[in-house]
DNA sequence: GTACACGAGATAGTATCCAATGTCACCCCT
DNA sequence: AGGGGTGACATTGGATACTATCTCGTGTAC
């Protein structure tokens, strides 16, 4: 690398290096069942292969490598039934963290979450929508108090973030009608500080999902034949 | 250890080293707050700098280990407001891995369910106990699809030990016959094959030993004064 | 008594080397 | 001609030596 400043000693090598694979994992410059050689991020991202490999277990350890002893690394890709797991999993997460979070949902932050689910139905392409969805739910999900939980729901959406993109784009215009009313049912019930249809809500939307996904197999790896 | 075996090329060091680190805040041996030296642990595992660095890595993913940059590891201690978290998730999350695991509980399974809700009311020390209570309750979490929320609720169970430990050596004998009274309902709901009355009882057992540890805010680092 | 400076100790990172393992193409044998 | 064994190559895993940096305790000067 050019490398202008001096090493940037501040964040150390093997956080900046995770922080760069996560965001093109979650990008999609990575595709799951892509390899990763650690060669390689050493020389693009700057660094020795040392903190590249710490940057690799940590990421293994968040679910989105996949690491074999003396083989290689590779973007974590899930069967249908384990992305099915992640969103049953996160079906029972997300109403709690909302729950968590509405004593911090003023109503400044309220105003943002209406005009991101507007945005939302407006969003020129894929890539802006996924954004903006994602904007709109970790919105919701400002419990400060929080540290385990909130976590744990990143890494929940990091790991299926690959299929949500592949599955959004298949989705037909009736039922992205569907989402657009569910964040703004979602955005009601916060208004109204009706906590319970907002848990509600989330769980349904998230299972809605689910179900939807469960419909497209052809985005999935075929788990039987010959690879993995 | 002594390492007779050359360099153990077996596991990879870092796993092993990992592991290693792991039962040691598992049974105690290192407790929450407690300083880790790298250089201690690569001449009393084996193993140069390198993978000891990757499995700390590992560990803080875990939510094991702590790791500040420059500075140094320690073993993770919670507050009892984010223990208190741990368990509320795990109040959510175990119900749904007991429902995916419900058509593995075979006849045999659940004698074995049996004999370790008998020999838990009967265990000689505090060891014994948080042992057979572990394996009483992983063995009925075997949902052999499973691959997620198998290995989330492992992790949430890990980061919680030091404090399940500390609070059960205080908790009264009225209390304590509830537990065994909890672990043989839920053994005879899953004999029952009655799911729905399994899933409250892992619940409410849950919940109730959450409740239980927020009785003990003295068994958590004090949040505000001096350190942390 | 306070503030600053120095130094010890630990971590973070680099470079280089070697060992072990998996991959894959090639060749031989049947 | 096809299948299985064998070897070279690429990649990962690990060790070692060395440098840089950060933290924190201690001591000294004011």
């Amino acid at each position: 690398m050019s490398d202008t400043r001096p090493t940037t000693r501040d964040g150390s090598a093997s956080a900046r290096i995770a922080e760069a694979v996560r965001r093109a994992i979650l990008s999609g410059d990575y595709q799951p069942g892509e390899r990763i050689v650690q060669e390689e991020l050493s020389e693009r991202y700057g660094g020795s292969r040392i903190p590249v490999r710490e940057a690799l277990r940590q990421l293994e350890s968040e679910g989105l490598v996949r690491l074999v002893a003396n083989t290689g690394a590779w973007v974590q890709s899930l069967t249908m039934a384990q992305c099915s797991e992640v969103y049953q999993t996160r079906e029972r997460l997300e109403p709690l963290l909302l729950r968590h979070s509405a004593e911090y949902l003023t109503d400044e932050v309220i105003q943002t979450l209406q005009e991101f689910a507007t945005q939302m139905e407006n969003a020129a392409d894929l890539e802006e929508f996924l954004e903006l969805d994602r904007q709109f739910h970790f919105a919701t999900y400002r419990a400060e108090g929080t540290y385990v939980l909130r976590d744990l729901v990143t890494r929940l959406w990091n790991t299926t973030q690959p299929y949500r993109r592949a599955y959004t784009g298949l989705v037909d215009h009736e039922h992205m009608r569907i989402f657009h009313d569910d964040h703004h049912m979602l955005v009601s019930a916060l208004r109204d500080g009706d906590l319970e249809l907002a848990e509600q809500v989330v769980a349904i939307h998230i299972r809605r999902t689910r179900v939807n996904l469960e419909r497209h197999p052809e985005i999935f790896p075929q788990p039987d034949p010959n690879q993995e």
